[in-house]
DNA sequence: CTAGGGTTAG
């Protein structure tokens, strides 16, 4: 360093207890200040007051490029943080050289480190010059920062407080924004951010209405996702296959009557509309088939793809393979897959899960276990779902032994269990009837940093009313909402399905009671669970309530409700009406 | 920045 360089530092380092603002009594000359710093190094200038240091720069208006440097070196040198205003300055100068790929970088540490607010930065942008545009871009940049660094909160605060203060954002924010926030499941928020989102008249795009749409979607909300179809035609912007392929997607993942009806519709809409449908739109309404167990669809579809052309991926082969075991049909899922690979389609690890998945479920152990050890000479790596299948499955046929060996094999190999592996070696113990050993996973599974979750919930509640303990297994309930876990349709049907076992319907129905107060509304399952309880304690009278109830509840009986009031009801002189409702002929005759 | 496949509770 340069003796020039060493005056110069004296006379910054005198002023030390001076405010920032405060003009420096004795300025240097202005080239003298730049050659300092153009060599930027700032290490030698050993700087008592780093804070101060900056307000000269901007009083010298150095260049933009040459502040950001001292701005982030001093940050880390002194492992200090700026203050708002200076934040502030530098954005504005930035964003007046268009160096917004500077901004972008500051503002990643801005909101990495969290030491301003938002209402600070929104206060002070304004006061520190800067066009009003170019300060709507720094609050748009600001609010990629925040999704990026996972700070959604902060970004859903940001675009509120955007409005009253008149910023105007732009899809490149406000896009990654709702994708984040639909993957969150925060549907709600979502549907404010879109509202308010076309009432600023922010330039939504195609992609601004598909990731709603898919928000809507992925809640089961279907009809408010078709009302953003209708707003996005208003817009003038016309639904894509992604559109179309999102909204069957969601129609496919619906569980409700004629729902594969609807997605089907939807494809021969999108043709009609002339949009093209693709190997995606195909491997969707595949798998929607397969999972509402009706492969005979799903292969037809998979006709009607190949016709078109489009190729059947590892993907198509994967779901079909699923659909098929689901219906029993082993032989076909094998040769499907021997098809695949004569195709030179290589079957994922995927594959080989639901492969092994799929055997077990047939009680064909060795098979699963043959493609298991298989899988390794094929270079694919094993993942923690391939283990909790075969977990699951030696479990199922209670060789617990095994399966805690296979326990130990995943550490070995690096795989690191998850909540899915304790819930199997759970069920496994419970159904042996080892509550000891259960209880024992139950304390392991919190020390390695696990926590149960609904499943959990669901198979030990299962396991205590099975023991006929339903009312130890309905405290179950309060704990599960202590840690914030919220019961599902199943878990309540569970209970009931415990009580009814036990003879004890009034708890039954105040079980049903308690679940529709937590906001869960009865489903087919609820209603054949407590008409089965009703009949096998002899009250048909109750059991013909019940059945009458779902019917008005809109709810379609299924199999299983047919297979109990033709068990229970029909023989002890009830006749089906034209609706299905039930009479008993000796009451009303 | 949008859309597709595999495990556990029944």
């Amino acid at each position: 360093m340069c003796i020039h360089s060493l005056t110069t530092q004296t006379r910054l380092c005198s002023s030390t207890n001076s405010s920032l603002t405060t003009p420096i009594s004795d300025p240097f000359d202005k080239s003298q200040v730049s050659d300092l710093i153009s060599k930027q190094h700032w290490s030698d200038l050993k700087l008592a007051n780093p804070f101060q240091f900056l307000q000269q720069l901007f009083d010298y208006e150095a260049d933009s490029e040459v502040i950001l440097t001292y701005f982030k070196w001093s940050q880390r040198e002194f492992q200090v943080s700026h203050s708002i205003q200076h934040y502030c300055k530098l954005f504005n100068l930035l964003a007046n050289a268009k160096k917004y790929a500077q901004i972008r970088s500051l503002l990643h540490e801005f909101v990495k480190n969290e030491t301003h607010s938002n209402s600070s930065i929104f206060h002070m942008l304004p006061l520190c010059g800067g066009q009003f545009c170019a300060n709507s871009i720094i609050i748009d940049m600001l609010l990629l920062a925040y999704v990026k660094n996972l700070k959604l909160h902060l970004a859903v605060e940001a675009f509120e407080r955007a409005g009253p203060y008149g910023f105007k954002l732009s899809v490149l924010s406000c896009n990654p924004m709702l994708s984040s926030l639909v993957k969150e499941g925060k549907i709600a928020v979502v549907e404010n951010v879109y509202k308010e989102m076309i009432r600023r008249r922010i330039e939504l795009d195609l992609i601004s209405f598909n990731t709603v749409i898919n928000g809507f979607c992925k809640a089961g909300k279907l009809r408010k996702a078709g009302d953003v179809v209708e707003d996005m035609k208003a817009w003038g912007v016309l639904p894509s296959v992604v559109t179309y392929n999102t909204l069957i997607d969601g129609y496919c993942k619906k569980s409700r009557v004629g729902k594969m009806y609807k997605a089907n519709s939807l494809l021969k809409e999108m043709v009609a509309n002339e949009i093209c449908p693709n190997e995606i739109t195909y491997n969707i309404l595949i798998d929607g088939f397969c999972k509402d167990g009706n492969v005979v669809a799903a292969m037809r579809v998979f006709k009607e793809m190949q016709g078109l052309g489009l190729n059947p991926s590892v993907v198509t082969y994967n779901s079909l393979i699923s659909g098929l075991f689901n219906v029993g049909r082993v032989e076909e899922a094998c040769r499907l897959r021997d098809k695949m690979v004569g195709l030179h389609l290589n079957p994922s690890i995927v594959t080989y899960n639901t492969l092994i998945h799929g055997f077990s479920k047939k009680k064909m152990l060795k098979e699963a276990i043959e493609l298991f050890e298989d899988i390794s000479n094929h270079g694919l790596p094993l993942n923690v779902l391939t283990f909790n299948t075969l977990i699951d499955a030696y479990c199922k046929a209670g060789k617990m032994e095994e399966a805690v060996a296979l326990c130990d094999a995943m550490l070995d190999r690096m795989v690191c269990p998850n909540i899915s592996t304790y819930n199997c070696l759970l069920g496994g113990y419970y159904k042996e009837g080892n509550m000891e050993a259960a209880g024992k996973l139950l304390d392991e599974l919190e020390k390695n940093g696990l926590r149960a979750d609904l499943a959990t919930y669901n198979i030990h509640i299962g396991a205590l009313c099975k023991q006929g303990e339903s009312r130890k297994a309905v405290k179950l309930l309060d704990e599960m909402f202590e840690k914030g876990l919220v019961p599902n349709q199943l878990t309540y049907n569970i209970l009931m399905a415990g009580y009814c076992r036990e003879g004890n319907l009034r708890a039954a129905l105040n079980v049903r009671k308690r679940m529709e107060k937590d906001g869960k509304q009865s489903n087919v399952v609820t209603c054949n669970v407590l008409i089965k309880g009703f009949c096998a304690n002899g009250n048909l009278e109750k059991a013909n309530t019940c059945l009458n109830e779902m019917l008005e509840k809109g709810l379609v009986p299924n199999r299983t409700t047919y297979d109990i009031i033709r068990e229970e009801m029909m023989d002890k002189g009830f006749v089906p009406d034209i609706d299905g409702h039930l009479y008993n002929d000796s009451i009303n005759s």
